[in-house]
DNA sequence: AATGAATGAGGGTTCATTCAT
DNA sequence: CATGAATGAACCCTCATTCAT
């Protein structure tokens, strides 16, 4: 149980309770899953009265629309700093950053995880929910494949396509992630990020070592 | 809309009748999600009155069971068949097998993929769910790390993991399928066939080239 | 389980198989109450099939007055016996008899009263249960008023007002049989008939003595 | 129909919506019997609306609980204040309250005797019934042997047994209540009270007079 | 005459949404 | 703004009844 919530139940500024409310909405999801998640659990885990998300969120639809968004977003800013940040200059520590961020806490998050995986589950029959979650992955593999793309360049490899390795990346992150998130006894959350380093170091010798 | 059914009431043996009936749930998952599933959708589907399904099983959750354990035994059985089956003698070409395997026709059925990642979408919350889930990617593990150890052996390569390795070629097919699934015009499924390919060509350049 | 219903399903006379259903019900009723009682247990009971019931008798309804019926007839061919037969002359023999009568493992067993007073329970809103259960409780009454006063005259008692008397007696014995029934452990049998036979002795001393 | 409630939404108090519906399904209960009584019709009876009853009660079961529990207690109540109370001084004055008591028109409701009824019908397959139901009986048989007991005490008698005279009481109104809600046009209210009234004159005759 | 798979109306229950307070 | 009692459509499930075999 989660009360923030001040006794007295003053006013908020608009956008403290919606935040409030998308992270309850991100714990019920996790705790009950995606189907199991109700107005009335998502408001009491806020510490609020159940007719508060039909007044801050037009319904139930878009406070999941914005829960999702809100996930996707997070993440997307985290990549970004990285991609297009100036704290990370070389090839090199741009990827590892990217590694090291993919399996950082802050992402590997039970809860966001499970937002993540439990909208992508119904992705395929609510085009809402597709297009958010493809926004993000398209968003993502540019910058990758131009990063991975430079890596090659500088590796001299001509071979390789860095779209396809670039999709490769996401793809086997997300299904590590959704493996280690279902199962962690079957795959430790270690063993899925040095499975990752392991693509890296493979496909990009001179850039990433197999190491820790 | 399936409605093999005459507009007479036939009675059927209760196994074709529990087929009928899981086939008409799987199109049910793929076109309105798991949580759009009712009863009522998943009967007219299969041309069939409401209480039926409520007949041959005894629940819509053991309806829902059924209906995942028979998509993860279709493919377990075709992996097996690839995996022990004498069809395939050189580690080499079990490995191409299986690869041809995963992206083939009937596992890349868009029906059967959004069952199995509906499900994957809950299971963190729903212990039965997860449980035939994790069933089945462990039992993949097991046989996929021997064929990999076996390969790595006959390459002599004693620092690649065979477990990592396998765990990630797991995760590899998981994540380019949801991806595929998901947006395939984001990730066409001839790419994730390649991207694949590409994963096990790099890890195991003895047994699986580039290709096509 | 009371699969009197022989292997090969032969058929059998009609009335065979209504009295067989009739026991069934009485038999479902007692253990699972009127309301609890389906087509179907009434039916697995008998060791027959779902259809029969319908086949027997016209619906459910009917199947349910005749086993009512069925329990009342036989209380009161019972009570006729003694009120009307040969066997007993004088008017304490026929007193004592119908004591022993109303509280006799015939009478008392527990299936049938179940089925009596899970009737009565509902005969105030089913106009043809109250009809049932009605004619039964006249049809008593007005031969054990006869009997009560002739005792009354014989004792030249002409303060006793027989109908009353037998009224009571008729509304003890039920309360006696309902109090009995639902908790045996606070009203036990044995009491229950020496509590009936007290009525009387009271009443009626010249012919009914408290004794046992 | 009892539409007191106003055609707008106006939030009440819990204790008031529990009783208004508890009232709406004794009327259910009296007039479409237990197994008749649906939660449409109670709050349709109550003039609320289908979901309300689960909203204040749990389920069906707890309603009916609810109600059953509701009708015991408040005879429970008026008993205890005859039995218990300061009002009646003498033994004789608390059983002529007792008998006025057990056929005054709020005890002798059709409405609460047809719930009470219908209960004690399906008591023997519902534990849960049987134990409300049985509570209520033993409570009151321990008051009334104590008070019959004081009675033949005072009378000298030292031959009738006060445990069986109150067993017999509580059984004979059973019976009297049971067969004048059934047919009361057979068994009179007037009549059913004055044979109670005569089972008490002959039992303790220096305490209760015939009368009437 | 007998079977039991199939039907579908009707039951209890859940829950997003509304609105008087 | 905030509350939470109230609403009612839609869900899952039961079961009397039907009918091809």
């Amino acid at each position: 149980m989660t009360k923030t919530a001040n006794k007295t139940r003053r006013a908020q500024p608009k956008e403290v309770r919606k935040e409030q409310l998308i992270q309850a909405t991100i714990k019920c999801i996790a705790k009950h899953g995606l189907s199991g998640t109700t107005m009335a659990l998502v408001t009491r885990e806020a510490g609020l009265s159940m007719g508060i998300a039909n007044l801050h969120f037009e319904s139930k639809e878009k406070l999941l629309l914005e829960t999702l968004q809100s996930v996707t977003d997070e993440y997307a800013a985290g990549q970004a700093a990285i991609l297009e940040g100036e704290k990370f200059q070389s090839t090199s520590a741009r990827i590892e950053a990217l590694l090291n961020f993919d399996f950082s806490a802050r992402v590997i998050d039970k809860n966001k995880l499970a937002v993540w995986f439990g909208f992508l589950g119904e992705a395929r029959s609510r085009p809402t929910y597709q297009r958010i979650c493809s926004r993000q992955d398209s968003l993502a593999e540019e910058k990758i494949t131009a990063l991975f793309q430079s890596a090659l360049d500088e590796a001299g490899d001509k071979v390789v396509d860095a779209a396809l390795l670039a999709a490769g990346y996401i793809a086997l992150v997300d299904g590590l992630w959704l493996n280690s998130l279902v199962d962690p006894r079957r795959l430790p959350w270690k063993k899925s990020a040095r499975a990752a380093r392991h693509y890296l170091a493979t496909a990009l010798p001179k850039h990433i070592k197999p190491g820790k």
